[in-house]
DNA sequence: TTGAGAGTAATAATCATATAATATGTTCGC
DNA sequence: GCGAACATATTATATGATTATTACTCTCAA
C-alpha cells in the first residue's frame, strides 16, 4: 500500500542509478564504451564511492559488468533483468516501444487469467472487498488524468494479491509500471463503458467462486489490449497513438 | 549460452552479498536487528567500502533499505524480489520449503504451457531443433547425476526462448534454479520413461505447430509435477522426499 | 608465420580515514 | 504540556593510497 519511503532523488547514489539506468536503455552506450569509474565520477560530479556503488547496483540489476582491466561494460540485453521493476520502468519509460509492451502484455495474458483462476479459489472476503474497491473507484473516476488508471490499476493488483502466491504477488511493481502505460491506449479506443462492463465481469466470476469464467473474463480483457496495441504497433499513427495529448 | 563470467566468490563483494543474502532468507535477522556498517564491516573482516557495497546490491534485489541514523534493517519478506534469480536461488537452496516450490511451480502452470503454445505458432526450425536437442540428451542421459537435469532443463529453456518474447526469456534463470530442485522430486516418484513421453508429445506438437496440443501437453507436464509436490507439501516424509541421498 | 611465454600497464577492487547529511531522541525554556 | 534548540548515532559522501586482476604487447623460438 505504502509507497516506498525511500529517498530516490535526495540521494546521490540513486539518483546517479536512475540517471546512468536511463542512458543503459536508451542506448547511449552502445557505440562507445561505457566509461571508467574515474571518468564516470568526473561526468557526473560524484565521488567514486557513489559511483561505484551506483555501478553496483546496476550490476545487480544485469545492466552493467565490471572486470579490473577491461573496465565496466553494459551487459547484452538479453541479460538484462526485465522483471526488475526499475529496468522494466526504464524501458517503457524512457525508450517506450509498442513491441516491448507487446510482449508484456503477451505475458500478462498467460498471468493474470490464471490469477483470476486462483483468486475465484481462494480469495476470501476482504481480497474480495478489495477487488471490488477497484472496480467501485473505476466507476466513479471522473475523466481525471490520474484516478481512473490508479484505480483500474488496483482493481488488477488486488487479484494478483488475492492469489495467495507470492509470485503473483511479486508482479505487482511491474504490471503497475506497465498499465501506467498501456491503460492510455485500451482506454482511448475502447470506451470506458465496455472496460468496466469487462472488469465487473471478472469480479462477479470471482466472487462467485466460478474459476473458469472468471479466467475467460481476465482473458479477453487482456487479450483485447494485446490486440489494440498490436494493431497500433503495425499501424503506427492509425490509432491516435502519436496525437495523444489532445484527446483527454 | 554461455556461463556468466562474473567471478561471483574471488571477489570480496560478490562474496558478501552471497553469504549476508543468504542469511537474509535464512531469518538470520528476523529477531535481532541487522547490523551496523561498522559491526558488519568487523564480523565479516571487509572494509567499509565492500560492506556497503555488497549492502547497496541487496538493496537493489529488495532485501535491505538503509537510511541515516535509523541503520539498515532487512524489508519485509513482501518487498523481495522474488523473480530476482539470485533472491530465489537464495530462498530454494537455503531455505527449502515445499510450500515456496509449489508456489513456483503454479506460476510455472501459467507460464510455460503459454510459451509452449507461442512457440508453436513461431518457433523456426533452428529454436526446434534446440528444443528436440534437449529432448535428445533426455534421452540419451544414463543415470548419471546431472545430466538428466540439465537436459531437462534444457528443453524447458528452449521453448521459452523460442518463444521470440523476452520476457519468456527472461524467466530461464529462474526456471533454471527452481528445476534443479524440483527434478528430483518429479524424477523420483514418476518413473524416467513417463516424463519422456510427455516431454515427447509437447515437442512434437511444437514441431507441428499446433498451439493447442502444445499448450495441453507442457500443462499436463506441470500440472503433474505441482500435484506431486502438493502431495509431499500435505504429507511430509511420505514421498522419500526425507531420504533422498540413498535412491540415486 | 605462428605460438607460447614473460612482462607491462590499465582498471577495478580494496582499504583507511575524514567530513557531511540526516533522522531521532532529549533537554530546555516557557 | 509543547515547541524549539541541541546532542547523537548512523548512513552518505569524499578522497588518497595500495593491491589484485587481467587484457594487451612484445619477444623469441619453432
Amino acid at each position: 500500500m505504502a509507497l516506498s519511503k525511500i529517498p530516490r532523488d535526495r540521494n546521490l547514489t540513486y539518483g546517479l542509478v536512475e540517471s546512468l539506468g536511463q542512458l543503459i536503455v536508451t542506448g547511449e552506450f552502445d557505440a562507445k564504451a561505457f566509461p571508467t569509474e574515474g571518468e564516470l565520477s568526473r561526468q557526473h560530479g560524484t565521488s567514486r564511492s557513489v559511483t561505484r556503488e551506483a555501478v553496483k547496483m546496476l550490476t545487480a540489476k544485469g545492466l552493467l559488468q565490471a572486470r579490473p582491466r577491461q573496465g565496466t561494460s553494459v551487459t547484452p540485453e538479453t541479460q538484462w533483468n526485465l522483471l526488475d521493476p526499475d529496468v522494466l520502468r526504464w524501458l517503457l519509460e524512457r525508450k517506450f516501444s509498442l513491441r516491448l509492451l507487446a510482449e508484456f502484455t503477451e505475458m500478462r495474458l498467460a498471468i493474470e487469467p490464471a490469477a483470476a483462476r486462483l483468486a475465484a479459489r481462494r480469495a476470501d472476503p476482504e481480497a474480495i472487498a478489495h477487488i471490488r474497491d477497484g472496480l467501485r473507484r473505476m466507476i466513479a473516476a471522473g475523466v481525471g488524468d490520474e484516478e481512473p488508471v490508479t484505480a483500474d490499476i488496483a482493481f488488477h493488483t488486488a487479484i494478483l494479491a488475492a492469489t495467495g502466491n507470492r509470485f503473483y504477488a511479486q508482479l505487482d511493481p511491474l504490471i503497475n509500471t506497465a498499465l501506467r502505460i498501456s491503460i492510455r491506449f485500451t482506454n482511448r479506443i475502447k470506451g470506458r463503458a465496455a472496460g468496466i462492463a469487462g472488469h465487473d465481469e471478472v469480479l462477479d466470476a470471482i466472487a462467485a467462486g466460478d474459476a473458469e469464467r472468471a479466467g475467460l473474463a481476465m482473458h479477453a480483457l487482456i487479450s483485447d489490449a494485446l490486440q489494440l496495441i498490436e494493431a497500433a504497433a503495425e499501424n503506427p499513427g492509425a490509432t491516435g497513438a502519436r496525437r495523444s495529448r489532445r484527446a483527454g
